[in-house]
DNA sequence: ATAATTATAGATATTATTTATCCAGAATAT
DNA sequence: ATATTCTGGATAAATAATATCTATAATTAT
């Protein structure tokens, strides 16, 4: 049980995408290029990352993807969830509805009405993770990358994208 | 991306089993049945619970499983371990080193000491789940469920598990 | 207008994982 | 001895993750 690597290339590509210039957009032909991963199958996780308002697209010649948004206002939740999707992590089949000594066609309350505790306990406890990533922004991350990357390597990254259009 | 069913199966059992008799075990047959669930892979699930010192295992007639340690000492983390394993949520398969700039026979330490950032926060988040799991004891689980259930219901089910081997 | 480029969507293929079953062997109570 | 129960391995089926391919629509550049 693991989480796609699809996040792994989401959460990379999107930070490469803070640094860019305003209103200009990247190809993922060029995402993917930089990164060494599936063209493809990156293209898939960031139609996914538009359906959830995170990036824009840009259809066309010269077109691609850009921020939707302030990197403020991208939290690691709002892409795992556009990501990885809502369902919760602990899938919950009320085995206890099953129970032998149960009469299935008339369960009592505290079978139905009452949520399972185990259940409750587990989505608790993704809760305390949903909201720790919440609190995580996109920004946020770029300011600690900031510190730790030399500028010349930032700059090298920088200007590689900027040149991709021009190289074709 | 989901928890295995064989959590869920496994939660179940250990809070049925803490109304057992010390001493005392019970059979996967038993259990499977029960619950409604596939026998032999709910017994994959309990070789996990045992490898990990959750539950003990007899063999032989009259045989099962009782659990190894007071529910006290049980913890919900100690069964998300014991069946889903301990290697961590996020996929980190470091693609910053596949980056094009890169030379791949001499990383820079930037890429190779410093642990990629977008890795730390993921697994942060992970600890954030795990310490509140860490915290929900099989004991606090059955006293909650007790205050819940009514007491006949509680009964039927202790009993129904207690005759199973003379049912035989 | 035409051609080239790029995202979009759907279908498909491949691989890995999950769920489940089966069987042979070892241990144990009766 | 025999029946029962866990153990481990092999296997099978179903599902999900990863990846590719194709056709289409939108857009820019020429």
């Amino acid at each position: 049980m693991q989480f796609s690597v699809g996040l792994e290339y989401s959460l990379h590509c999107l930070l490469y995408m803070v640094d860019f210039p305003a209103g200009e957009s990247i190809g993922i032909k060029e995402l993917a290029l930089y990164q060494g991963v599936s063209e493809t199958y990156l293209s898939k996780a960031f139609t996914k990352l538009r359906k959830a308002g995170i990036v824009l697209s840009v259809p066309g010649v010269n077109g691609g993807y850009a921020l939707a948004r302030k990197p403020e206002d991208i939290s690691f939740w709002n892409v795992v969830e556009a990501i990885e999707g809502t369902t919760p992590l602990f899938q919950c089949s009320e085995i206890r509805q099953r129970e032998v000594l149960l009469d299935k066609d008339n369960l009592p309350d505290t079978h139905t009405k009452c949520p399972c505790l185990i259940k409750v306990v587990m989505l608790e406890a993704e809760d305390q993770m949903r909201q720790y990533l919440k609190n995580k922004t996109l920004a946020w991350l770029h300011e600690q990358v900031k510190n730790k990357l030399p500028e010349e390597q930032r700059k090298a990254t920088s200007d590689w994208f900027k040149n991709s259009r021009a190289r074709k």
